[in-house]
DNA sequence: TTTATACAGGACTAAATGAGTCGTATTAGC
DNA sequence: GCTAATACGACTCATTTAGTCCTGTATAAA
């Protein structure tokens, strides 16, 4: 519970990195994989995701690189991290929306809640307040 | 990132169980295994558990069973959590206190903020909560 | 005192997820 | 054409979670 993947921290740091960056600047996946030790491939397939996602833009061929082209203000914490992790719930059935065993399931609805109040405060903080 | 063990959510529903038995009440693994189609065996190391953490008192032998011996209002979310899964954290180096490769790490710190929020949230939630 | 029922717990296996690698293709500047 | 960059499917490896097996111990009741 609570842990953020590889994935997300590796991304969240990219884009940080970009981020400080002036506008418009290219960024290489090799530049930030050197300067944050993050391998190299693992780190080039979650640029690509970040692109796919629309949060930045690549350039291919030599001098190319990665573009920031959003706004991370604009992006909540809780959009990013099912952007990069899938769909969030504290448990299956809040996700998939079908209880698996429990017939009269006890502890679905106060679960509900929680995960309510948290999925709030998620989605009132920009990721910009991490990569700033 | 946010989904809950299924250790913790079978705990917990083997709480809410016990707490709406009447006070003093003994219950059994079984009991518990069959209603809610956990696993037997899985079910009674989690209450194994929940013993050693002195939120239920086992009685052994026949017409022995489980007593729920604590107020569930005193224990926070927070615990329960660490209790079940260990030490919480958004990211290792807030668990352990070092940062296994980043040198410079930028989100750090923000991460640490963030964590701080649900935990302050965590913390003023009883499991009380969830079981009644 | 035997039997049945309950908890105790170590050791193991299986399944799922996460992290990371390999190899090859494509694109574009010089 | 060479070099430096992204694209991406397929794979391996590691870790964590879930669940099983088996044997032991305690105790109520017949």
């Amino acid at each position: 519970m609570l842990k953020l993947t590889k994935r997300t921290e590796y991304a969240l740091t990219a884009l940080s990195h970009m981020q400080s960056q002036g506008e418009g600047e290219l960024t290489t996946a090799r530049e930030i994989s050197e300067k944050y030790s993050i391998s190299f491939q693992l780190l080039s397939k979650i640029l690509q995701h970040l692109s796919k996602e629309n949060l930045i833009k690549p350039i291919q061929g030599a001098k190319g690189g990665y573009k920031l082209i959003t706004d991370l203000t604009e992006i909540s914490l809780w959009q990013f991290l099912e952007m990069m992790e899938g769909p969030l719930g504290l448990v299956d059935c809040i996700i998939t929306s079908e209880c698996q065993k429990m017939d009269g399931c006890v502890i679905l609805s106060p679960i509900h809640k929680i995960n309510k109040t948290v999925q709030n405060i998620f989605m009132n903080i920009p990721i910009s307040d991490i990569t700033n």
